[in-house]
RNA sequence: GCGGGGGUUGCCAAGUGGUUAAAGGCGCAGGGCUUAGGACCCUGUCACGAAGGUGUUCGCGGGUUCGACUCCCGUCCCCCGCACCA
């Protein structure tokens, strides 16, 4: 539905919707550009037409770059810059968010083009992993929900989404939609390269990649927990889960506390309270179990029985165990051998860790607290008869603020009554917080005294794994965790997994010092960087469904679909060979070796492949000229992920001088201020976009209203008032076109100065703004301020200069709006297309101060003169205007000097000046002056002085006239004239008088 | 909870020690142009003001400084990531 409608709308030749996409058959968008084209040489001529329309301007520039291979770029002796974007996934289309992150990169690439450099921009496409595979399935199985989001957000027609039901499918859909979007945009792509990561030929540098790992022995085998569905036997990803999507793995320490031949696990996150156990907590009314674990016999809850089914344990139960059964006797706590008392407590929840928890009163509130119930309650039913008053508490974490039991001083600090009381909650959580953060391990835990309770869990737990003393067992942080199809969820440990050993500390190291020789933007994202590089762990990186590569030594896996997205950069090279019909029936590890590591000789490849020695060689060749990676933009949501694993394969595969050199960082899209969601909604495509606001605005749009990691709102009336803007835009280039009476040569007037002038700065900022990647920044200088100068510039009766405005201003919008740029350009002002002109470059030379300041000065007096009429709500008849006398000027001189440590003495000041003859004869007002300087002793500047303001003025006066409507006067207050209300003396430099009659 | 970012005048958003009542855009109001105008141009848009001024502002509370939106401390709120998923 979307999609037809979107055809109609972009086809203004009746008819033209009938022949719709047809897949396997030519680009549409293509047809119709040359139907464009044809009538457009028949109709000839290069002016530009009267009324700006973006799809015809658009369709016809698009077809001319394709046409013309203007996008191709092969290596010279210029120097290259080589640009790349995260591919996209297949399984959807296009949306404004990806707008948003190809956007700045084509921006970029047509800057860097513009700059004179020799730019390869690439796109690729990812199909590997598991969602589209299950999306093949949903969409056989005419899932509603799936339905309903395809044809609705996505926009895809009935008929043709119901033929979407396998992955193949899906993958040659999407990739065809998402390069006509991309088409359909404008990007200056090398469509050349394109690829697929289920191509052929991709697996083979995949192989090649891991085998490269494997010999590193960064690929290890190991076990890790994962959230899992006992109903579905499946791992369960976030958008498969109904409830506790929040939920993450945390892992516990099991300590083993010892009653006889059995053993009672206690789970904790806090394992070295160990040393301050005094008993342990059973609930009396909960049924444990007895079982076999591994080799040792253990007593849990049934639920802790349960959960440890699914862990890497073989486990078998032997009897239940009734709670009550077990109070009263005693256990040794493992670490340090006492003997403890087992004891009731209602708070213990069998299906939180193992239903069994160890006591430290002296750290635990809950532990304090029913320790305190049971003082004076009679548990001779558990046969115990001791006086637990005389039970010590153990103190062993020092912290400030903090005596020796803490817990104790948290429950009577927030005046908890006892361990059902919610405030038990807040007290142990405060507890925690203040002890993690600033506490110290005290001389009772031997070896450990000392560490900083932050630091001790894992070395501590490490110790006791290794002692045999404690295990991990892995819990969710809430629960219940529900799958999809309604059944709980449970912590799986998946077995003989391979992982990426991302924990390897000289692979971090080595990351670690890429990133340090990397420009990031924005830079604050650096520590971002650095601190996810340190928490990254091992990263499973196989699985056993999906599309993708197999491992190359254990076919039966699948290559994870972010671990084949590392380096794939460096295929770009080699892909526009492929895809030029290179043979590519033999492609061992040699050939990759050769190309990409200079190991070997073209020779011995060519012979090996069967591909031609000149073909070999070739891209040998191209690969030392484009590598490494220039600049690789992204959106934020792959810091953590992507393109950490980007560094970390670069780094383990490739020598140092092919390490990538920057990563920029973008925010995300959201429309009217709602988060797209392309599940949910509300969802824009880039299709939807282009249709209907066309390529220049939708890129204006996007790139000019945040940049950084700030998000961009997609506002209608936002959009309406940038395409009202760009129509400003070409508007006034075919008015400065069309204008025969311009005169270029023409001698420079003060406002030919001054608009040189500015541009010369709005040139510097926009470049400055675009090295750094700052697309809203450059976007305020080279449109919207420019075109606000070139307003007053024409206002003041500028326009001499304004084709030469023009020519710098059409090449600086080129990078952003090409399209509308091209046809403009095309049209006289220049030769060849101005996605290939140069950049303009600032000319200093042309840089007037004087010539701003004067135009500044003539602005003020506006402003000024507007504020006292409308103030006194007069009618002028007359305006006359004093420029500062002489002696002000030269005090103020005087005053800057004296003023240049900060401090300005007022007597000093005044004693100076008198030395003066031009001062001492206006002794009578010099001091009046002299405090008002001093006054502003700290932001005194001589700027006024650089500008003769009586000579601008009277030069000007014709302009004040007729901007004000009234005839003007200008005198120096030095020769005041008539001045009938004294006005002349409030003349200060900067600040001429004014007197309105 | 941990880590990163952020709270600016009706809205979006610049601004990192003085030139800032604070760029630019949007919205709104007035005026001009015009047959008309959603097009364009000008002006205003924190408050008060019969002379270009004054007062009060930049999440909240303190502090440093001659001077803070800008630096420091505390506090509240918002967004993003915390994985085996692309």
């Amino acid at each position: 539905m979307g999609q037809s409608l979107f055809w109609n709308r972009f086809c203004p030749i009746p008819g033209a919707a009938t022949f719709g996409p047809s897949p396997g058959k030519g680009n549409l968008l293509i047809s119709y550009n040359i139907l464009y084209c044809i009538n457009l040489l028949k109709s000839g001529g290069k002016k530009l037409l009267e009324n700006y329309s973006a799809k015809e301007i658009e369709a016809k520039w698009q077809n001319t770059w394709e046409v013309e291979k203007v996008f191709q770029p092969e290596p010279d002796d210029r120097q290259k810059f080589f640009l790349t974007i995260p591919y996209p996934y297949l399984n959807g289309n296009l949306h404004a968010g990806h707008t948003r992150t190809f956007t700045i990169g084509d921006s970029v690439a047509r800057f860097r083009r513009m700059q004179g450099y020799n730019v390869l921009f690439p796109m690729a496409f990812h199909a590997t992993g598991t969602p589209i595979v299950g999306l093949s399935e949903l969409i056989a199985n005419r899932d509603p929900l799936i339905w309903g989001v395809y044809t609705k957000l996505h926009g895809i027609p009935e008929e043709e989404l119901s033929g979407l039901n396998t992955p193949e499918k899906i993958v040659l859909y999407f990739r065809k939609q998402a390069k006509q979007a991309m088409q359909s945009i404008g990007y200056s792509i090398d469509w050349r390269r394109e690829f697929t990561t289920t191509d052929p030929a991709y697996s083979k540098f995949i192989e090649w990649q891991y085998g490269i790992l494997r010999r590193l022995d960064y690929v290890v085998k190991g076990s890790h927990p994962v959230r899992w569905c006992p109903h579905d036997r499946n791992p369960v990803e976030d958008h498969d889960i109904l409830k506790g999507e929040d939920a993450t793995i945390m892992d516990f320490a099991l300590i083993k506390f010892r009653m006889e031949d059995k053993i009672l696990p206690c789970a904790t996150l806090r394992p070295e309270t160990v040393f301050g156990v005094v008993n342990l907590w059973l609930n009396p009314d909960v049924n444990y179990v007895m079982a076999k674990v591994n080799n040792e016999l253990w007593i849990v809850s049934r639920e802790a029985y349960e959960k440890l089914t699914f862990t890497d344990r073989t486990v078998e139960c032997i009897s239940e165990v009734p709670g009550k059964e077990l109070i009263g006797k005693s256990v040794t706590n493992p670490l340090t051998g006492a003997e403890v008392l087992v004891l009731p407590a209602g708070f213990v929840d069998p299906d939180n860790g193992s239903g069994i928890v160890m006591s430290v009163p002296a750290h635990a509130p809950y532990d304090y607290l029913a320790l305190k119930d049971l003082y004076d309650k009679d548990l001779s039913m558990y046969g115990i008869n001791a006086d637990l008053r005389a039970i010590k508490f153990i103190s062993l974490i020092e912290s400030p603020g903090y005596g020796e039991l803490p817990a104790v001083e948290a429950v009577d600090e927030l005046k908890v009554k006892d361990q059902n009381d919610p405030k038990a909650e807040e007290a142990t959580k405060m507890v925690y917080r203040r002890e993690f953060h600033n506490g110290v391990l005290k001389a009772n835990t031997g070896e450990y005294a000392g560490i900083a309770v932050s630091k001790i869990k894992d070395i501590l737990l490490g110790d006791l794994i290794e002692k045999g003393m404690a295990e991990i067992f892995y819990e969710f942080s809430e629960t219940p965790v529900i799958c999809r199809c309604g059944t709980r969820c449970v912590i799986m440990m998946v077995r003989d997994q391979w992982f990426l050993e991302y924990s390897d500390m000289q692979w971090k190291a080595n990351v670690l010092r890429c990133l340090a020789g990397m420009k990031i933007i924005p830079e604050e994202f650096r520590a971002e960087f650095e601190n996810k590089i340190d928490w990254l762990k091992d990263k499973a990186c196989a699985r056993r469904k999906g599309l993708g590569t197999h491992l190359p030594w254990d076919k039966e896996w699948l290559i994870e679909s972010l671990g084949d997205s590392t380096i794939y950069m460096a295929y770009y090279i080699l892909a526009k060979y492929v895809n030029a019909g290179m043979k590519i029936d033999s492609l061992p590890p040699e050939f990759f070796e050769y190309i990409f590591m200079n190991n070997g000789s073209a020779d011995s490849i060519a012979a090996l492949t069967g591909i031609s020695l000149q073909t070999v060689q070739q891209i040998h060749d191209d690969f030392a000229y484009w590598y490494p990676v220039d600049l690789r933009t992204s959106g934020k949501d792959l810091v953590a992920n992507h393109l950490l694993f980007f560094l970390y394969h670069h780094v383990a595969v490739f020598p140092e001088r092919l390490w990538p050199k920057a990563i920029a960082v973008n925010g995300f899209v959201s429309l009217e201020g709602q988060k797209m969601s392309k599940s949910k909604g509300p969802l824009l495509t880039l299709r939807q976009a282009v249709a209907d606001n066309g390529a220049d605005v939708t890129r204006l749009y996007i790139l000019g209203n945040a940049e950084g990691t700030a998000d961009v709102d997609w506002r209608n009336d936002g959009v309406e008032s940038t395409h009202a803007h760009l129509e400003r835009f070409y508007n006034f280039a075919r008015d400065v076109l069309a204008d025969g009476s311009i005169e270029q040569n023409a001698e420079k007037t003060l406002v030919d100065r001054w608009m040189l002038s500015r541009l010369q700065r709005r040139i510097q900022e926009a470049t400055e703004a675009m090295e750094n990647i700052q697309t809203r920044r450059a976007l305020q200088s080279a449109f919207y301020l420019l075109f606000n100068d070139l307003r007053w510039y024409q206002r003041r009766g500028g326009k001499n200069q304004l084709r030469t405005v023009l020519s710098a201003w059409v090449r600086m919008m080129a990078p952003f709006t090409p399209h509308v740029c091209e046809e403009i350009w095309e049209t006289g002002l220049g030769e060849g297309y101005v996605s290939l002109a140069q950049w303009p470059k600032a000319d200093e030379a042309l840089i007037d101060p004087k010539a701003e300041k004067a135009e500044e000065l003539l602005e003020r007096m506006q402003s000024d003169v507007q504020e006292i009429v409308s103030v006194t709500k007069a009618q002028p008849k007359k305006i006359t205007l004093y420029a500062a006398p002489a002696w002000k000027k030269e005090m103020l001189g005087l005053a800057v000097q004296a003023a240049s440590g900060g401090k300005l003495d007022m007597g000093a000041l005044m004693k100076t000046a008198m030395a003066a003859p031009s001062i001492t004869a206006h002794k009578k007002d010099a001091p009046k002056y002299a405090q008002k300087l001093a006054k502003a002793a700290h932001s005194l500047s001589a700027e006024a002085l650089g500008l003769d303001e009586f000579e601008t003025l009277t030069r000007e006066r014709e302009y004040l006239a007729s901007a004000f409507g009234v005839p003007v006067e200008v005198f120096s207050a030095d020769e005041p004239g008539a001045d009938p209300k004294g006005k002349s003396k409030q003349a200060e430099p900067g600040r001429p008088a004014i007197y309105i009659e």
